[in-house]
Order: C-alpha cells, then sequence, then structure tokens
RNA sequence: GGAGGGGUACCCAAGUGGCCAAAGGGAGCAGACUGUAAAUCUGCCGGCGUAAGCCUUCGGAGGUUCAAAUCCUCCCCCCUCCA
C-alpha cells in the first residue's frame, strides 16, 4: 500500500490511502488464548504480529506480562514488544505513532499486520486515530498534578468547568486523571481538550480492520486466570519481580504498575505473604478483564468466538482476505 | 466449675431505645472512559417494585415499651483468663 496522495488539512498532512489498508486484531480479555491464536494465524498467512498491549512493551516483565517468548517469536516476527524500560511511560498517543510506523512497513512488505493485545483504547485510537493534541511539556504536567494533590480534584474540577466547560461536565470530580489531562491540554495549548475533538472527531476508521474477538465470560474464564498466575509463577515471575527491583527499585515508576507486577513486589518487599499477592492478583486480573469485556462489548463489529476455535477462525480470516482481495500469499 | 469478652447482612466491622434496611471497609455485580487505559472513575449491593412503598432481618425464644440491633429473662454457641 502506497499513500496516493497527501494533503493538508487544519495544517495537518492526512495521508489518504486509495483503498484503507488491512489489517487484523486480536482482541479479548486477557488470558483468553489471543497471542496463540495471532501466531496460528500468522503461521498461515504471510502475517507478522503486532502488540496492542500498553503492558507488554515493558521489557522487565516478560513473564508477568505474558508477552511471546523467544521461541514464539523465532517463529514469526513480533513488533513493539518488551523494548521500554519501567521508568518510562507508555500512552495511546506514542502507542499509535509507533504501530504506524510499524503497520507502513508490513504493508510495503505485503506483509498482514496482526495486532494483538488487550487495551482497547489502543485499538481504537490506531483505527480511527486520535486528535492531533501536542506532547505536553513535562513541567505543566508535573505542576497540574502537584496542584491536583494539594488542592483535590474537586477544586481542579471547578476550574476546569471555566476553561473547558464541556469536558467538565462529562467528567466525574473525582476523577483526577482525566481532570489534570484536560486542565493539562488546555494549559500547554490555550485550547479546551473537547476544542481539540471537535476539531477532529476520528469517527472514520483509517484501515481496513477485521476484529477477531475472543469473548470468555468472567465465571468461565476465572480458573485460566488462577491457573495462568500459577503457571507465571512456576516461570519465574517472582524472580522476574526480584530482578526488575534490583534494576528499578522505584515503586512509583510507570512499569511497576502492571497487575502482577506490583502484587509480587509487595510481597518481595515482606509487606504481604506470597499467597496475599497471588490472592490480590487474581482479584485484579479478574477486575481487569471485565473492563475489557465491558469496553470491547460496545465497540462495533467485532467478529466474536469462543476460546479455542482457532481453526475456524483461521479459515474465517481467510474468506475475509480472499474477499478485501489483498495480503494473502 | 468460677471470672470476663463476644455473637450484626456474603466476609470484616460500627451502631447501646425512635433520625436503622442498619455507618465504614472488603468481596460481588453493572457501567463510563480521545495520550497513565493492566490506568482512572462511577453506580448498585436483604427481598419484591420503575417509583412511592410494602415485606423479612442484627445467635434463639419470650418479655418491657407508643417504639428494640440497642433494655430485661431464659437458652444456645464462640474466645480469653482462673480452677
Amino acid at each position: 500500500m502506497v499513500p496516493l496522495a497527501a494533503e493538508v488539512c487544519n495544517g495537518f498532512l492526512i495521508m489518504s490511502f486509495g483503498a484503507a489498508p488491512p489489517i487484523l486484531f486480536v482482541i479479548g480479555p486477557t488470558g483468553t488464548g489471543k497471542s496463540a491464536l495471532a501466531l496460528q494465524v500468522a503461521r498461515e498467512l504471510d502475517a507478522e504480529i503486532v502488540n496492542c498491549d500498553s503492558r507488554q512493551v515493558y521489557a522487565d516483565f516478560p513473564c508477568i506480562t505474558a508477552q511471546p517468548s523467544a521461541e514464539e517469536k523465532a517463529r514469526c516476527a513480533h513488533h513493539l514488544y518488551g523494548f521500554l524500560p519501567s521508568t518510562k511511560s507508555m500512552d495511546a498517543g506514542k502507542f499509535v505513532r509507533m504501530a504506524q510506523d510499524v503497520l507502513a512497513d508490513l504493508q510495503s512488505r505485503g506483509k498482514l499486520p496482526v495486532l494483538v493485545g488487550g487495551t482497547g483504547l489502543y485499538m481504537r485510537s490506531l483505527v480511527y486515530g486520535l486528535a492531533p493534541i501536542p506532547d505536553i511539556p513535562q513541567d505543566i504536567h508535573e505542576r497540574i498534578l502537584t496542584l491536583c494533590q494539594e488542592q483535590g480534584p474537586g477544586k481542579l474540577h471547578h476550574r476546569l468547568q471555566d476553561e473547558d466547560p464541556d469536558t467538565a461536565s462529562r467528567l466525574h470530580p473525582h476523577d483526577w486523571q482525566r481532570i489534570t489531562r484536560a486542565l493539562e491540554v488546555y494549559a500547554a495549548t490555550g485550547r479546551p481538550l473537547s476544542w481539540w475533538i471537535r476539531m477532529h472527531p476520528c469517527d472514520q476508521p483509517r484501515y481496513a480492520a477485521k476484529s477477531i474477538g475472543l469473548w470468555s465470560d468472567l465465571e468461565v474464564l476465572t480458573p485460566f486466570l488462577q491457573a495462568r498466575i500459577e503457571n507465571m509463577c512456576a516461570q519465574g515471575a517472582v524472580q522476574e519481580v526480584e530482578q526488575a527491583w534490583r534494576r528499578c527499585p522505584d515503586e512509583s515508576v510507570p512499569g511497576w504498575s502492571g497487575i502482577g507486577c506490583w502484587e509480587l513486589l509487595q510481597a518481595f518487599l515482606g509487606r504481604w505473604s506470597l499467597e496475599e499477592a497471588k490472592r490480590a492478583w487474581l482479584k485484579n486480573t479478574r477486575a481487569y478483564a471485565k473492563r475489557q469485556l465491558t469496553w470491547f462489548k460496545k465497540e462495533p463489529s467485532i467478529d466474536w468466538w469462543s476460546p479455542g476455535q482457532d481453526i475456524s477462525i483461521v479459515q474465517a480470516v481467510k474468506d475475509w482476505l480472499g474477499h478485501s482481495g489483498v495480503g494473502t500469499k
């Protein structure tokens, strides 16, 4: 796929493609076997796998975040896994920029990108784009965060009602993370967040995305999540935490907030027993899976399957590619 | 056998006459979410009901009172100490 035309629109370069390039998503809650399915698809089609998960980017936690093994990576090219130090943060904007580069590369080589992951926001941002809000300067970010700590989110919400009433009206006064984000955007750009969104509604897909969803109800999923935790511990999750702590002994850093990482760290630091840590790990994983289900439920046009139907799914993907006429060997 | 402490909703736990279907926390359930998203936040959470409301709850059985989770009597269980 090669851009046919480039046009300037509102000062931003918009690439328009002759046809939206095809990409495949494999999504669903954690622990449903997305990675294995993606590998299966990649083996049968000329595809490469691209991470679409906010946690599998961290280099320190390959086991706990269930990144592909060396053997799996040898079998098929994997992109955007395990490259980020724990001190660095990830966000949807960075992800979209990186993923776009990878996709462009794959398309130029005629490979089908298979995006695998559970981060709904990243998936949506990649397909529909994000308002082109510039990165917020660190000093502004820190200033507003400090303000929030000192004054509390309620005060800031009040301030947001002046600066960006539209955003304020849709945010709960306790939602400090989104409130500070909105204030940052205004402070850094002089425009309210709602203005950016109005100018760039991001309601048109930029790729011909096919989404395979692996659905599993929580009750069904829970025993698998439990087993996976035990499995991860057997695979060296505890040692992974020890090593990560040696490299980065600062809990407040982004990498440590991953589910399982933080809980095991509590055990490693002697605050919890290993059993307590595992219990919290499972509970938090379950809650996370539930949030994922809630998100994906309302995501449009996902082709839902039950876990374990990989062969039929591969066939469905082939049919889709046949119809779209691109990307097959 | 004696002395003391205690039994409250799925769990922990506050409540010592009316403002109590009962604080708070946890768990559970549902949801929101355009750059921290494995994050952040919200709602529900005895039963029936859209609601007003009705019904059944504070170990059990009686009693006092206009009114009891709260006071009295007896009984059952648990814990600590003394023997």
